[in-house]
DNA sequence: CAGATTCATAACCGATTGGCTATGACTAAA
DNA sequence: TTTAGTCATAGCCAATCGGTTATGAATCTG
């Protein structure tokens, strides 16, 4: 935890942009979506809304499949999990009584 | 939660630097320290570090307080519940078990 | 007082970022 | 087979970022 962590630092920086975020926002509350379907009222173009997918996916944050000429992209459960183990870690120096701590601890010593 | 909120972009933004989640990390681990304390082990310049600690603060993460020439930075642990709600709301989406979720929707109609 | 220490700010610089348009590959439809 | 639709990539550009050195204000120390 105290260590660098490559894809924990990739989260980060994916979620740094809000335009980033809501992407990723959308496609936790209204499921997987194409491109195309991301560029409407997303207020910039397309190749900006492909970059974005791109940074998101190599995160991890999403993944993409390809369906005939569209891609459909789709948030990812677990990705989350090391931002939820950092801040749970650093939210632990204050509320002792976070229930997942031991565990968390566990996982940390391997 | 779906609309823009200021200070939780400056939160993310403020962590997207790999250093200054060091800087964090330290206060946290480590407890209250001067800015001289922080650059020793930085491998940055004390102005490189000043900075980060300004967007630290300006994020609300940390606070200083000037004693005599030195200015002792430390965490704010009430700091971090924007994220925490933020990320508790969209691990929801998969983990229909949260406890607080109730809770938070409610903090969230307001 | 004189010198040293601590810190923030200013000015500068190269690299990165986030946007755009243009384009081409690929697929679906006419 | 055209024509239209979807998407990713490339190339460009202005703005931001993260670092540096220089400097000065403020405080401690000899």
């Amino acid at each position: 935890m105290t260590q660098t962590d490559p894809n924990r630092d990739q989260i980060f920086r994916a979620f740094a942009d809000p335009t980033r975020r809501a992407l990723f926002e959308r496609l936790c509350r209204d499921g997987a979506q194409t491109v195309h379907s991301l560029t409407k009222g997303a207020a910039i173009s397309q190749p900006a809304v492909s970059k974005h997918l791109a940074v998101l996916k190599s995160a991890g944050l999403i993944s993409g499949q390809v369906q005939g000429r569209e891609t459909r992209y789709s948030a990812e459960p677990k990705a989350l999990v090391p931002l939820t183990d950092w801040l749970a870690f650093y939210t632990s120096f204050w509320e002792t009584k976070f229930d997942g701590l031991t565990d968390l601890l566990k996982r940390m010593d391997q």
